[in-house]
DNA sequence: CCGAAATCCGATTAATTTACTCGGATTTAT
DNA sequence: ATAAATCCGAGTAAATTAATCGGATTTCGG
């Protein structure tokens, strides 16, 4: 289990966005740039990412990204959500299905349902703010979603 | 985030050796048989588990393969670190070299890490034991790695 | 009104990873 | 001996991911 690109450059965006709330629309090209990342591919990162309800964009000359809503009120969860798609360990649909083929005697399907249950609170515990303020200590607490 | 089928049919292995624990060698074919698993791809992975310790391996005729260890002995995570590779979300190597082009404000390599390592702890803190306990209760306890 | 700066967006290509197969060598119970 | 089984390196096919391309649209500033 690795992130892919997507996530990490929707968080890295999200992170650059979050600590410059207060300064207007930026644009593109300074994010990608500061990240050293693939601008045309960032910007369909940044697309998605609009689309969820999470950046606001202003467009033509002058124009860029921001949050739609306060860094605090944005979960690492909707990002990685937005970017890469909703976690789901146990690729089974929602309904009660025999679509893996362990039938009767699977116990993988509800151990996999119960860790993405488990991993989606987590990601969703912990906020942007939570991510520059964690930065600033140069650690995440131990208790910060406790 | 999902689970490749290396993962799932790895877990689905161990959960079936687990719940034959006391009868012997299981033959490759009749573990993929049931789970209806590519013979020779369920192959490669209880190689990896062989190599990884978690399972032994009787050869020759009337052989096959069973766990090494107890189920109790066995977790999620050793499964999954053997037929996944081990988790890691941010694929910065360990050192504090600037692998990735977020340098100075980077805020995604911390927040990674310690994903990693919460997520690490969920996985490891679920066995196989445990997962046929709660495949009989049909559900998993909340307070299962309290 | 014009040009430049910027987002928007569908389509396409390139690279990588995953999933799986093949073919045979080796081991061992009967 | 034979059959049942694991072992294992190499190869292939499919799917996914990562990135690019080419233009259309919007809007600020002069």
């Amino acid at each position: 289990m690795k992130l892919s690109t997507r996530g990490k450059y929707g968080l890295y965006a999200m992170a650059y966005l979050a600590q410059k709330a207060e300064e207007g629309p930026q644009p593109l090209r300074a994010i990608a740039q500061v990240g050293k990342l693939p601008d045309q591919y960032l910007e369909q990162l940044l697309g998605s990412l609009r689309k969820a309800g999470l950046v606001a964009t202003v467009r033509g000359a002058q124009g860029g990204y921001q949050l739609a809503l306060d860094p605090s009120e944005i979960t690492v969860g909707n990002v990685l959500d937005a970017t890469e798609g909703p976690l789901n360990l146990s690729d089974c649909t929602a309904d009660g299905d025999p679509c893996c083929p362990y039938s009767e005697n699977c116990c993988t399907r509800p151990l996999l349902e119960y860790l993405t249950d488990n991993i989606n609170k987590l990601l969703h515990s912990i906020t942007l703010q939570d991510m520059i303020t964690a930065k600033e200590m140069n650690e995440f607490g131990q208790d910060l979603h406790g």
